[in-house]
DNA sequence: TTGTATGCGTTATCAG
DNA sequence: CTGATAACGCATACAA
């Protein structure tokens, strides 16, 4: 009965529990699961002694057996997409977080640093069914880890939207990108402007090719043509938005807005900006994407489309636990709301 | 030999491999430890067939058998920190992360909502097993997980300090946050300010004990007296910033510098100050604490002390893996350099 | 160098 | 209502 050696702590097994009970190792795990075939008496008793034993079942033991582990995988978009700067992600996992606290379910997050790492610990998170399902916190255009993961069959949702090819197939949580973009566009356009600056993400991400869709879109409908050279795209968060204004601005007739891919690029855009002594709003307006607390920080505050980075966070753990439980599910798609915050960055134009 | 079933696929076992390559299941458990004693041939079959089928060894079963799972938890502070809000969190995640991947470490998170959530979780994931050991990111005085850790001889690393009592006790990684303080007080004194003001966090943290401290002795060895009414405290990140202002501000002669604990309250701090024509740095220095990125962005760029977020959570998981690695290592603390980072939200006094 | 047998802590099936 | 007992998938001591 020694509960000690080497100082370590030894963890009470389910015998440990039944033989000081009285009862079978299969009663006590019967009153682990709440089995209404137990009497009150035992019940009470087994409790007692689990509690007296400070006993926790060993979940290696159980998920080995159970074939399910209540542990969800997050997959985080590899560091060259700077994940830990920009406040996205954060929001993002607040919302995961909040919705697998209420299901009781743990998070696993992935630690790969390059893509190449990033498809190799999902295959072994399936393979090893170290979690239930997973959630990718990105959607780019050649990423391999949909494609395996549909092959596998395993449960899986996106924070964005999958490849055309797959639509209809894998299950998403998503906001309308084209529409907040054309909407960020027009709202540009009813204050005037006909020059419009577009900053992009990376080329390789769906939001990317969406909000350049919408900005598209809305220029095309008020019958302005697409300027290509008012159109740049960056990886960097914030360095990016730096760079980005001196491919704009250098043009012959440079345009007097902007449209950032994100609010934390935007702030290199509004510095950049400064240093070349243009004046926000005054001089040209700058609109972005997401709508992070520091956006409401900066000076001047951002105008900002507001994308629900928590909901999107929340509901996709909630849609991942339907799959979970039903598997067979078909596919669905789940939309998240947009919404413009007028701050302190756009205005109408003023000179004729 | 069906690997479909319901459109499910069912992964194949140690005893598939050795079915497949004409071995006992030993021999295949052998390959995957890499033991010495299987001859090289064998080794390559083996290992053709695991390619072959895909196979990954089941980490319950393992974890079962070994007693280990190669996994770390990290508990974050509950919400009332807005652990999520603040930058520092993700930057000590990215650090954690870095290191946890070299050593093919996996990390599962916490995601208690509420201090009492956080404990039971703790509690579950080391009675259940789940993980090899922990990394805590917030040091408070009166948390019950340390001295919870400390009985069940779990092995854990703290980020920040132990309570002094544990001192000696507790392994951890830390700045050292009365010396930064002290010398970011001094800082403010060599630049002739007389009367400056301090906005600490929240009062149970250790941290803002610290910087406390440290504020305290720079101002005594001085000279100068402490006025109790230069000193505030506020939990709320960035509204805390702007309430404290008022609080400080309303003062018959108030300061003419302010510490600030965290830069995100400082960017608070700096909205309130300009709100009421006060001009930073010509009327009012502020320094703050962390340096993260958003602090070079904001306008001025914020004066803050750095303290490595990113070596705070690398050098956390790197001791923790030697403290599982050897469970009777006597207790270590490791310190994590400061250094000042001078922007343009400090400067020497003008007027007599 | 390789195979056989047993146990890790649970759950579930089948008797009783 | 409760008790044996056989899996779950892997690692290891012991044989060969």
């Amino acid at each position: 009965m020694a509960d000690q050696e080497g100082g370590r702590l030894l963890t009470h097994t389910i015998k440990d529990v039944a033989k000081l009970a009285g009862v079978a190792p299969s009663t006590v795990s019967r009153v682990i699961a709440d089995s209404p075939k137990i009497s009150a008496k035992t019940k009470a008793r087994v409790k007692a002694v689990m509690a007296e034993l400070g006993y926790h079942p060993n979940v290696h033991a159980r998920n080995l057996v159970n074939k399910q582990t209540n542990v969800i995988g997050v997959i985080m978009p590899s560091v060259s997409y700077a994940p830990f700067q920009n406040p996205f992600f954060p929001e993002v996992l607040r919302g995961i977080t909040a919705q697998a606290n209420e299901d009781k379910y743990g998070l696993y997050l992935s630690t790969g640093q390059l893509e190449s790492d990033i498809i190799e610990e999902v295959k072994e998170m399936v393979h090893s069914r170290r979690v239930d399902g997973m959630i990718l916190l990105y959607s780019t255009t050649a990423d391999p880890v949909i494609p395996f993961l549909l092959e596998e069959n395993f449960p899986f949702v996106v924070i964005g939207r999958p490849p055309e090819q797959l639509e209809g197939v894998v299950s998403y949580v998503n906001n309308d990108n084209v529409k907040a973009a054309k909407m960020l566009t027009e709202y540009l356009l009813l204050l005037k402007h006909q020059r419009i600056g577009f900053i992009g993400g990376r080329k390789d991400a769906y939001v990317t090719l969406d909000h350049r869709e919408g900005y598209c879109e809305a220029l095309t409908s008020a019958g302005l043509e697409i300027n290509e050279g008012d159109l740049v795209y960056h990886d960097e968060v914030f360095e990016g938005g730096e760079q980005a204004v001196i491919e704009l601005m250098a043009q012959v007739t440079p345009p007097t807005a902007i449209i950032v891919a994100d609010d934390l690029m935007a702030l290199g855009v509004l510095r950049m900006l400064s240093s070349m002594g243009y004046q926000v709003p005054k001089d040209i307006s700058v609109v972005s994407f997401n709508n992070v607390l520091m956006s409401e920080l900066a000076s001047p505050p951002l105008t900002t489309m507001d994308i629900q980075i928590y909901e999107l966070g929340f509901k996709s753990a909630e849609l991942l636990r339907k799959r979970i439980a039903n598997p067979d599910l078909p596919m669905q798609a789940v939309k998240v709301g947009h919404r413009l915050v007028r701050r302190e960055t756009s205005q109408a134009i003023e000179r004729q």
